[in-house]
DNA sequence: CGACGATTTGAATAGGATCAATGGGAGTGG
DNA sequence: CCACTCCCATTGATCCTATTCAAATCGTCG
């Protein structure tokens, strides 16, 4: 792999704390590469053969069962993916597929588990990271358990908005088929719960959304720090 | 606490590895006791104080948010929760409850982390269990997301049946209205879901199920081992 | 410019929630 | 042991949210 991008992923809090000599022998056999978009990068019922580390791009977690499908989550720079099955050795629990052109690290499963095994600091930060995204999941089960859909949104245009540095503006990080399915809605849905809230001040003209009463939208929206905030 | 109940502890997966010295001081600061039905052990939001885990009994995990409420997961022995608060020393993200008179084994939060600090063991050994509880949390937002009201009924029937032995009939581990929310939904649609499956052979006599014809309810519930196996 | 996919809108339907009322056990106290 | 009470579960009726199906519109990309 290209070492101009080894800088970016050693600043991972997965490989912040690690060796340099465990980190060189992790990338000693991982591979970096570009996909294109839309395409299936992994298939849940598949062995964990690799993690995989989103540099550049955004990759879509989703599961499919019964003819359904469902997106899990977006990953975005630099996340990694499917950790537990590689940990477990086990299946992938979820496919993934590029939302966009994007640049994944690959690193093979057997390796994360080898360097896993001899890097206590790596072990350290793989439950960091490990307890990061199982409360991650807890928050999006929470927010399907006890919201409305017009009230998932709401919450969902606050949390980006905010990432997105509070102007009173945001753009969509993806399609709105894709928002509409990780929200647990039909497209046709999402569509009509945008026009719910225009009263409350959003402002829907493609994929730029505008805030322009975010206090009334707080007022409906009730956002909770325990399902919210990506940090608690 | 009673040494009695330490060897059935110890056996815990989470346990099970460490050294005798790390497994003593870890108990050392660990108290047993008991709580009547009913009874709610922590709160969303308050600071990780222990780690808890069920030896006896049942325990609720669940969730408050704006006024709503909602079973999250029902903890049998020998189970432990909220262990990912506890490892990153934040707040609780869910709230547990006694279901049953339940004795629950609590380790101070600190020790924990201590102990995890020392015993390279005890680390791979959590990593394990947070893992499986990550995949657990995935397997259920699937559930929800993937699944009707009915299929989620039919295919958890399939699976508590399963977990009891397959002798075509099973007992509720909890009562109706905790189902019912536990498979997102309300005690009334829970009942007309049991009506539903009765052309499937799904008898319903209290808390006791009948299952008369099990490949008739599996042709509707399409178990999916990504979803209903507890192992994979 | 034309075609295709994504989004939006409309109408009808279905699934689930809510409200209200009734039946049924389990536990309590006499 | 029995009556009472209370809470859970069930059933019915209605309402509401969200899905489905259909069609129109918008945008983008070749």
């Amino acid at each position: 792999m290209r070492s101009s991008d080894l800088p970016q992923v050693r600043s991972l809090s997965l490989f912040d704390d690690m060796d340099d000599s465990s980190f060189d022998a992790l990338m000693q056999t991982a591979y970096l590469q570009v996909f294109p978009a839309q395409l299936e990068l992994i298939t849940e019922g598949d062995p964990a053969d690799f993690l995989y580390i989103v540099t550049e791009g955004c990759v879509e977690l989703f599961a499919r069962s019964n003819g359904r499908e469902s997106t899990m989550a977006m990953v975005r720079p630099v996340g990694t993916f499917i950790l537990a099955a590689v940990l477990k050795d086990a299946v992938y629990l979820m496919s993934a597929r590029t939302a966009q052109r994007s640049k994944v690290l690959l690193i093979p499963s057997e390796n994360v588990r080898d360097i896993f095994q001899k890097d206590e600091q790596f072990a350290r930060s793989i439950v960091v990271e490990l307890a990061n995204c199982y409360r991650s999941v807890v928050k999006e089960h929470k927010d399907l358990k006890l919201r409305s859909a017009v009230e998932r949104l709401a919450n969902r245009l606050i949390r980006m908005h905010k990432q997105q540095g509070e102007s009173g503006t945001l753009t969509l990080p993806f399609d709105k088929r894709t928002l509409a399915s990780l929200l647990g809605m039909t497209p046709e849905n999402l569509s009509r719960a945008f026009n719910t809230l225009r009263p409350y001040g959003v402002d829907v003209d493609g994929m730029t959304i505008g805030l322009n009463d975010i206090k009334s939208l707080e007022t409906l929206a009730k956002p909770n720090v325990l399902i919210d905030d990506q940090l608690t």
